[in-house]
DNA sequence: CGCCAGTTTGACCAAGATCAACGCAAGTGG
DNA sequence: CCACTTGCGTTGATCTTGGTCAAACTGGCG
């Protein structure tokens, strides 16, 4: 199906209309959440592949449908970080830049909702309760970034690990049990570890009982109030 | 002098009107300044003084008039983390949260307007242009907060005194020579390092001969494109 | 069954932290 | 004016954490 984006390959997979309740919804404007729909296109991306690349124009913002996406960062020496996971309902790729800074790749499967940012500023235009609302969004990533800052700049290993593991289980609603959708690689790369530290933390919390692994996506907690004595501020 | 604001025993401290101009100016709206203005008192500080207290409520923001002001939170086991240097010009403090999550102090004497965060909205409200203002400030905080993600994340020590060297004399807009406000203390947890680590990484650069340390706080260029390769992402 | 990608574990190494001593300049009080 | 203190900053010796390198394990899949 046709859109009315034109750069990029892929663009003519993006796919119209589709749900943006939960932007929307909570600032209770139908309206506004009818023309959002509008000018939004949906599209599925398999695993690893890319949304949009470092350098691409900004000219859009995304939000997740299904599935999990990465924002990350490629060095030339083959370093790379991990900026933000984001899941069912989560936005991304928000900005005022002229180009990418970061790429987004889906992790597994995904769904995305795409907005260009031209429209999007002409319905904020007219709805001034809406810009609110993408201020308070941003506001929120702000606070998570810096949560994030705190992480990268002075906790070891242990700490990162387990910070890492109860934001999942807050952020994916789990309680005892939760599927992590992402690989090692990518745990090591959004806590500023390598693979092995990552794996052999998750075998000492194993042994020592406060996580049991049956799987290597699947982590059960066994004993949240201690895990919270390590990875808690 | 007496102003509006009820909580905190610095509170009379703060003085009204000041200048708002870098806030407001390029969004060229000169009623909105002069509110703005209306709405803002000045205060100055002592080197060290806290301007607001991890937990206190959140409920107005700030700008740098002149002098240095740090943004940090103190860990319980003694760690400090050190999540941004605000100089003459920035804003800090704005948030939607209820209460603080860093603290705010001045590094050395500083002179800082505050507003209340209602009275903002206010104004906000009845003027459309200011908010789109205030979202691309807090966008330019969130590209800012990410770029400090990677250095936290996956830069070595050198690398990131290295960054912090060229990102102060890019915002300082200074060519050959720079005055830094902070100490080796604030620097160190600023980059997620040990006194000790900033100190020898800038031994290595004197020694190296790409900068000149003529007093413990100047800091002089002497090959800049040998900084860049070190330090550029 | 064998291969492949991802994960786990172990042995060793190095970057940076820790601990300790020393330097140095700016007060401070006699 | 000069000892003495005090607060940073610098340097050196040693130790620890997490990185590197290598090998083994595991589960899916042709």
């Amino acid at each position: 199906m046709l859109n009315q984006f034109g750069a990029g390959g892929f663009t003519d997979a993006f796919d119209r209309p589709g749900a943006a309740e939960a932007v929307v919804a909570q600032s209770g404007q139908l309206e506004a959440l009818v023309a959002l729909e509008r000018i939004g296109s949906r599209r599925s991306f398999t695993r690893d592949e890319e949304i949009y690349a470092e350098g691409d124009p900004s000219d859009c913002w995304y939000q997740v449908i299904s599935g999990t996406v990465r924002i990350c960062k490629l060095w030339a020496d083959g370093r790379r970080h991990i900026a933000e996971f984001c899941f069912g309902g989560d936005c991304f790729g928000l900005d005022n830049a002229r180009e990418r800074i970061y790429s987004a790749e889906a992790v597994g499967d995904a769904v995305v909702m795409r907005y260009p940012r031209r429209a999007t500023e002409r319905l904020i235009d007219e709805n001034p309760r809406l810009v609110r609302h993408v201020c308070d969004m941003t506001l929120r990533d702000l606070a998570h970034a810096q949560t994030r800052m705190l992480l990268l700049g002075r906790m070891n290993a242990a700490e990162r690990v387990v910070s890492f593991l109860l934001e999942m289980f807050e952020r994916r609603d789990a309680v005892r049990a939760l599927d992590l959708p992402m690989s090692r690689s990518d745990i090591a790369d959004y806590l500023g570890l390598t693979i092995e530290t990552v794996c052999r933390v998750l075998s000492a919390l194993k042994r020592d009982g406060m996580i049991a692994i049956p799987n290597a996506h699947r982590i059960e907690l066994r004993d949240r109030t201690a895990l919270e004595a390590i990875g808690e501020t």
